[in-house]
DNA sequence: CACACGTGGAC
DNA sequence: TGTCCAAGTGT
């Protein structure tokens, strides 16, 4: 297909069949650099929510470098992927410092902040400044193999490199915007994992479908079992509120405020040595029913155990009491609101 | 370079 | 219930 044809074909559906109200969708590059790094793995309708509430609270980049890690956390708890909201502020901070509050106009500018891979720099200067850049997410890899009828890994080196050359090499010389929202939107409407190719504008014109293969294209990478971690939850509770510490080590989380953790399933008296331990005097406690959480990498178990202690007034306890009424003012993982919200409702 | 990193929805 | 995976990046 002319590169011509294949750019003409996909900005005439977009234009009537594409996205065009999404909130983000405007040519400011700190709106566009702020639904980007949310829309990492992360679904269009999740992240709308998300965005509005973000932009409310930190309207521009000095907003957002002025803020407290904290508060940035508790903008992003439930949305995943907190390494995102770290690196966000982390580059929000070197935007204004450094570059006077001056956003990069280059791909290559946007890639040297943390958290700006090269599909990300490029969608925000395409979107922002019209800049000549492709992307590659999930959307356009799945689009154009099946198109080409690639029949390797998505993620296989050689053809992620091949990708890039050819999404480069379709790139046309008018209506950039409408051009990659296009291939976003055909990829996340037609073009999906079940594709609806009887209303793909490519369906004259694309090897998998003519060859039967678009149920095959890409591979679906193998993956292996997901470990299975068990650990016991302290629910250090006194007049309505809970004990929440900040995570900083290693490991999910970081960044958001949680309940202290044990090692493996612990018996109620081990958990209660360890409350008497932190310096607290135990009333009594009780064992509540475990659920699971599954992350992508491996399953938790969480054995939660809540234990009545007779006073908040402790000096070497590191962390902060919580009740309901604040929950919403601080980051917490989605399992755990889950679990304060029953608990402390 | 394979793996860590979250969550919720689809099937 | 299991599995896949959605506008990927960092290490």
């Amino acid at each position: 297909m002319q590169t011509k044809q294949f750019s003409k074909i996909l900005i005439d559906w977009q234009k009537i069949h594409g996205r065009h109200n999404l909130p983000w969708q405007v040519a400011q590059p700190y709106a566009r650099w702020i639904s980007e790094i949310m829309l990492q793995q992360t679904q269009v309708s999740t992240v709308i929510e998300y965005f509005e509430r973000f932009m409310r609270r930190f309207p521009t980049v000095q907003d957002l470098a002025q803020a407290s890690e904290d508060e940035v956390m508790q903008y992003w708890s439930g949305l995943g992927y907190y390494s995102r909201a770290r690196n966000l502020h982390r580059a929000a901070k070197i935007i204004v410092e450094q570059l006077d509050g001056q956003f990069p106009q280059t791909r290559e500018q946007w890639e040297s902040l943390p958290g700006v891979g090269r599909s990300t720099a490029a969608a925000i200067v395409a979107f922002s400044f019209g800049v000549r850049e492709t992307i590659l997410d999930g959307n356009v890899k799945r689009v154009l193999m099946r198109i080409y009828a690639l029949q390797s890994s998505a993620d296989d080196r050689q053809t992620v490199k091949e990708l890039w050359t050819l999404a480069e090499s379709l790139l046309p010389q008018q209506d950039l915007d409408a051009y990659i929202q296009g291939l976003m939107d055909l990829g996340a409407t037609i073009c999906s994992r079940n594709p609806k190719c009887i209303l793909c504008p490519f369906k004259e014109r694309c090897k998998a479908f003519s060859l039967g293969l678009q149920n095959d294209i890409p591979k679906p990478k193998k993956r292996s079992r997901r470990p299975q971690q068990e650990r016991t939850f302290l629910l250090i509770w006194c007049e309505d509120q809970c004990f929440l510490q900040k995570r900083t080590g290693k490991g999910v989380w970081k960044g958001l405020y949680s309940l202290p953790e044990m090692d493996a399933i612990k018996t109620e008296d081990e958990v209660r040595d360890v409350v008497e331990q932190m310096g607290l005097t135990v009333r009594n406690s009780r064992e509540l029913e475990p659920f699971q959480h599954d992350f992508s990498h491996y399953r938790l178990i969480l054995h939660p155990v809540a234990v009545n202690v007779t006073s908040k007034e402790n000096a070497c306890l590191q962390g902060r009491w919580v009740g309901l009424q604040d929950l919403p003012d601080v980051g917490v993982p989605a399992p755990i609101r889950s679990l304060l919200e029953s608990f402390l409702g």
